[in-house]
DNA sequence: ATGGTTTAGTTTATATATGAAATATCTGAC
DNA sequence: GTCAGATATTTCATATATAAACTAAACCAT
């Protein structure tokens, strides 16, 4: 069947629109504030939920533990994120930004922001709209097969 | 205006979506074909395009020259590709699917259509072929912008 | 022809990312 | 109480990715 062709192409476009996106956010980060989409990202996800464990940021960007533990140690170095230890537990580990860390973020925010409307700027408000609306179907597809194997 | 904020959020679902997808197709790869997302994706342009230079891989693929130079050195080790130079310029190098590499990447693409596949399947056809155009449009916006200069 | 510029690709240093194994701590069944 | 598993995080080895500096070859204006 073609169908199966047809959801191969939606996946390409997927990531080469989401590519695209990805590397000028990332050297806008890098030309701008010295840093790159990765902290970014992690700074986006304590600015938007509060303190998190490491476990949660890793869900929340969908990236390994490991990784996270080396982006924390970058972010703590730089004066960007603070770590408190949990009162109850002793494996658990909060990270939060600091007082300097809200106020890069900030910058990084709305230049991420300018960054992203100039370059979907052709794009109709209904279209985005659109878009937005199919790609959260998208993403429930996708979690739902996600919980049970996907390959089969 | 909230169409900026609008736009944030749009991207972030794509880039969340892609990476679901990514992180699953690079899953497989390294479960069934001890191989990984990158190296599949390499085969990919090799297979739709034919032979091509390293400097047109890197342009299809989105990545740095360097990174097609290491990724051009594993699948060649592991003989997947192979090289020939141009009869005209000794700067160019063109790449090519062995008989190996064409066997395998037809192996890898049955199985990646059928994960990509049962990760959309909740989407009807209609939907897919909407998002398809949608992206088809945005990659349209993001590839005129990315000539001039995006960053503000 | 020759020297300056562009083009193709490599190298280098470093950041990002993974999976697997290890460590440390907690939890629950007994 | 204790000990077998579960959970949170780190460490280790390695793959992937970038930018910047570099090499080599081609092009081109003089």
């Amino acid at each position: 069947m073609a169908d199966a062709r047809d959801t191969v192409r939606l996946s390409l476009r997927l990531l080469t629109t989401s590519r695209l996106i990805e590397r000028e956010v990332d050297a806008l980060m890098r030309a701008r504030f010295d840093s790159t989409i990765a902290r970014f990202d992690f700074l986006s996800a304590l600015d938007r939920h509060g303190a998190l464990t490491l476990g949660e940021v890793s869900q929340y960007l969908l990236v390994s533990n490991g990784n996270v533990t080396q982006l924390r140690t970058r972010l703590s170095a730089d004066g960007l994120i603070e770590t408190e230890a949990d009162e109850n537990d002793r494996r658990i580990q909060r990270v939060r930004l600091t007082k300097k860390g809200e106020s890069v973020f900030k910058h990084m925010a709305k230049a991420h922001a300018a960054c992203v409307d100039a370059l979907l700027r052709d794009l109709t408000q209904a279209d985005k709209q659109k878009l937005t609306r199919l790609l959260d179907a998208a993403k429930t597809s996708l979690r739902r097969k996600l919980t049970k194997g996907a390959t089969p």
